[in-house]
RNA sequence: GGGCGCAUGGCUCAGCUGGUUAGAGUGCCGCCUUCACACGGCGGAGGUCAUAGGUUCGAUUCCUAUUGCGCCCA
């Protein structure tokens, strides 16, 4: 084996770009929806906005996503990891008229046809941004695949499943109150309002009593302006203060319009002073109580939310404005009867903060819940489950409780709603193409102007972005998918609606798992906004510290139900472990001189302890990690890596096979027809191990693997496409396990001994082991070399006869103690300090198992298992606790 | 108001179906530039597992309440 010498340490950048493009040109990413005879694993990415810029938020869920597709090709599946971008309506037109503001113009200067061919001129020039973001990530998605929700495939899609709900009676056309956002210009869904504890004021306004002079009925608001399209007010009936009053008319103020009273059981007594002023053009539930009592509805506000002919003389005022103004004027007219401060609920609009206002508008809707009794009963029986599981809890939650969805947007960005209205009957036309003529009359027909909420096309993506309502084979191979992976927010917006219409449309639920990943957050445990500034760019720390560095930080983090937390120095450890494995293969790359990995056979290796410790540990780190992944448990996966790399490969492997691989150990080098040197058997254990660890780490280390794998002894063209380790169960033994660790931890109890003694690094101090035991006698004369090696033990002396030199330290540990002899330099009083101090905490160890042994019910109840456990234990410790006491009374001597 | 989650060494977190001398990373202290790595090695200190009850032979782990923090919905 030629050796290829590496730098010291690992530069990540140099090789990231190399191999994403080599994996790129042989295709290795792109799925085969003609293969026979792989099994399938399938997952779509949800698409970012094309708007977008990577965040931590999708920094993790693309190492997620890219993890389980690469974990799932090396285990030999057909993979078909679907990428893409979401047309984002309100974003994107938010972002191009922004563009346009700054030349002085707006998107009505320019008009419809201009305005969108602009958009889509945007679009072609930035919206590959977070693309390209996720190919430096590393991302294994099948580009030759990629689609945008405005694709033409994709809007036909919207198109079949607009035209078929309507068919079906499931969308409809109707006047409601709509959240409307006085920004965007447009109406909202339910979901896309956010709700903010909001500091306020609680207006009580006097309502004069018609043809009762000084008879005063006092509402009291949040919002006074709203008062101008007041069309009633109401009391319960129950209501002794006010019940009264019902039927009779009410003057209301700075209008003079009358009011009547009604009485409705749904009026709160509590609240406010129980008599409440009824806007049913304004407010959701006004309306509801409009639509019960029949009242009018007086729409006061235009698209802006500024005041309209309805307003009186308020016509033209902002809102907040006429708020101001309102109340001034009720004041100075002694209407005003208080005000107290209020915290309440304000609905703001997700996309721009705007507070969005409640009004009456002819919108389309989706009924939701023929929809979601079958997207329901999915999951709730198990054809589709929820990683971590109590994310069920709030899907059902939100899915029994679901109202209908309001899905036309007054933007013009977006799919158009296929609907079309006859100028001169007024004929509703709903079709896949636009009609010539009105069916009905023969008249003219224009298009409704209104597109669709963005979520609509969102919502077909795992069938729409595989060709349907096209019969195509990626569908019939690739649908349903495996696994969703996404964050909790967009359950609702999301997960939910590609369930329903995924069942609706094809049959069956779009995916089987749906895993719930964390939420980013900062060291301080804050959301990560860029309002509060804490954001971390994952670009600049994947610059600053490696991809792979960024990915490992992120994947050992991502527990189950618990958020991530991140700052530099979480990076910079995880960069310290790449370089870490980068050094040590460099260390075996540079010992694989002379080495042919071809001749080895495995029944002629010379396997020491140290190799079939590795071997067992290795395989029931196979078997972990390989667990791990599958249950989607990426933190103890990486956990389980970083330890067995660092503390079991690094710090011991290497350390005990250093000296089969000295060119001057003559007899290490020696081989015969039968057997391998052992030079060779730790040559191969070393590269052959490494190179395993290789294969296991690559999903989520996806470069620095492949960069030293290439350099080690391997089968095949890439490790991206290498199998997947598989355990070997009968190389995982406890006994080699048990007698290894034997062996360590007299290391260790020498080093501790040496560091407590102040050695010098380099001195070689004399060891005798005192032991009863046989078989610990004979595993230390045959692991010798180990001791004396990694503790620096000069002679060692193991046996039932081992003398107890005067002047030693001393650790017992169970059946055997260890004298490790400092002539002279010992500090007596440090010592027996330091063993007065482990004869207390051995004291206290006994005197717990005491209380358990002698506790009549432990005995009777606990598993025999245990009791024997605790007798032993208890023994050990007894047996330790003698031997430190009696050597403290030989140094107190 | 309804629902969900969290509370373990200075900091960030593991600890899955109850029995461990309660682990790790980072930080801290001491020693070491030894021929893979100072982005390193070796050794060490540091925790009554939020509080109070309960279930149990046994609770960091299960249940209830309280406190504190976070989130979602209305």
């Amino acid at each position: 084996m030629a050796v290829r010498e590496l730098s010291k340490r690992y530069e990540p950048k140099e090789v990231e770009k190399k191999w994403y493009d080599i994996w790129l040109s042989k295709g290795y990413f792109t799925a085969d929806a003609q293969d026979e005879k792989k099994p399938v694993y399938s997952l779509v990415i949800p698409p970012p906005n094309v708007t977008g810029a990577l965040h931590m938020g999708h920094a993790l869920n693309n190492t997620i996503q890219d993890a389980l597709s690469r974990f799932k090709r090396m285990q030999g599946f057909n993979v078909l990891w679907l990428p893409g971008t979401d047309h984002a309506g309100i974003a994107t037109q938010n972002v191009v008229e922004k563009e346009l503001r700054r030349e002085g113009k707006t998107r009505h200067d320019l008009g419809r046809e201009a305005f969108e061919k602009r958009v889509w001129e945007w679009k072609n020039k930035y919206g590959s941004t977070i693309i390209n973001q996720l190919k430096t990530m590393g991302c294994s998605c099948d580009w030759t695949r990629e689609r945008f929700t405005m694709d033409e495939g994709l809007s036909n899609a919207v198109k079949t499943v607009f035209v078929t709900l309507y068919r079906e009676g499931l969308i409809y056309r109707g006047n409601y109150i709509v959240n409307w956002c006085p920004r965007c210009h447009t109406a909202l869904s339910d979901i896309e309002v956010e709700h903010k504890e909001t500091q306020g004021h609680f207006w009580y306004i006097k309502y004069p009593v018609k043809g009762e002079p000084g008879a005063r009925i006092t509402v009291a608001t949040t919002r006074p302006e709203t008062m101008l399209g007041d069309t009633a007010v109401a009391v319960n009936p129950g209501d002794a203060r006010w019940n009264k009053f019902i039927g009779r008319t009410l003057l209301l103020p700075l209008m003079n319009r009358e009011l009547k009273v009604i009485g409705d059981e749904s009026v709160d007594m509590e609240m406010g002073t129980g008599a409440v002023k009824v806007t049913p053009a304004h407010d959701p539930n006004d309306f509801a109580l409009g639509k019960k009592h029949n009242l009018e509805e007086i729409n006061i506000m235009d698209v802006s939310a500024v005041l309209n002919e309805n307003a009186g003389k308020y016509k033209g005022k902002d809102r907040f404005a006429a708020r101001k103004e309102i109340v001034a004027e009720l004041e100075a007219l002694g209407l005003l009867e208080k005000v107290d401060e209020l915290t309440h609920s304000v609905g703001y609009c997700s996309r721009c903060e705007t507070v969005v206002e409640p009004i009456v508008s002819l919108q389309w809707f989706v009924k939701m819940k023929p929809l979601a009794e079958p997207a329901i009963k999915a999951v709730k029986q198990g054809e589709v489950r929820f990683i971590p599981g109590h994310w069920e809890e709030t899907y059902y939650q939100w899915m029994e409780n679901i109202r209908d969805w309001c899905i036309s947007r007054q933007l013009w960005w977006g799919h158009r709603l296929p609907v079309w209205y006859c100028k001169a009957c007024k004929e509703v036309i709903v079709d896949f193409a636009a009609p010539d003529k009105c069916p009905a009359c023969g008249g003219e027909v224009e298009q409704d102007p209104d597109v669709l909420d963005t979520w609509f096309s969102s919502a077909l993506w795992p069938f729409s972005t595989m060709g349907w309502p096209e019969e195509t084979p990626e569908l019939k191979k690739f649908y349903p998918t495996s696994v969703l992976s996404t964050a909790f927010d967009i359950i609702f917006f999301w997960v939910a609606r590609m369930l329903m219409l995924g069942i609706k449309f094809r049959g069956a639920a779009p995916f089987k798992d749906v895993y719930i990943h964390a939420l980013i957050r900062d060291a301080e445990g804050k959301k990560m906004s860029k309002s509060s500034g804490n954001v971390i760019d994952p670009l600049a720390v994947l610059e600053k510290y490696g991809t792979d560095a960024l990915r490992f930080s992120l994947a050992i983090q991502a527990a189950q139900g618990r958020d991530i937390t991140l700052s530099d120095e979480r990076f910079e450890g995880y960069r310290n472990f790449a370089n870490k494995l980068w050094n040590a293969s460099r260390f075996v790359l540079m010992n694989l001189e002379g080495f042919d990995p071809s001749v080895i056979k495995p029944e002629k290796l010379q396997l020491t302890l140290a190799d079939r410790w590795l071997l067992s540990k290795f395989n029931r780190l196979v078997e972990e990690v390989t667990r791990d992944l599958e249950a989607y448990n990426f933190d103890r996966a990486s956990h389980a890596l970083y330890e067995f790399t660092w503390r079991e490969f690094c710090d011991w492997y290497i350390e005990l096979a250093k000296p089969r691989l000295n060119p001057k150990n003559l007899e290490a080098a020696q081989s015969t027809p039968e057997k391998h040197s052992a030079r060779e058997t730790a040559q191969f254990l070393l590269s052959d191990t490494l190179e395993k660890i290789l294969r296991l780490l690559h999903p989520l280390m996806p470069f620095i693997t492949e960069e030293i794998w290439q350099s080690l002894p391997h089968e095949g063209e890439s490790i991206m496409t290498a199998k997947w380790p598989e355990a070997a169960r009968d190389e995982i033994k406890k006994d080699f396990e048990e007698e290894m660790e034997l062996i360590k931890s007299i290391i260790a109890s020498i080093r501790n001994a040496r560091s407590e003694g102040k050695v010098n690094p380099g001195a070689r101090v004399n060891v005798n082991i005192r032991t009863q035991d046989e078989k610990y006698i004979l595993s230390i004369k045959n692991n010798m070399h180990y001791i004396t090696d990694l503790a620096k033990v000069g002679t060692l002396l193991a046996g039932p006869g081992a003398a107890k030199p005067e002047l030693a330290v001393t650790a017992v540990l169970p059946r055997l103690e260890i004298f490790v002899i400092l002539e002279g330099l010992i500090d007596l009083g440090k010592e027996k300090e330091r063993l007065a101090g482990e004869i207390e905490k051995m004291t206290v160890e006994i005197a717990k198992a005491k209380v358990k042994l002698s506790n009549e019910a432990f005995l009777a109840r606990a598993p025999v298992e245990v009791i024997a456990g605790e007798k032993k234990k208890q023994q050990e410790y007894i047996e330790k606790k003698q031997k430190l006491e009696e050597n403290l009374k030989r140094i107190a001597k």
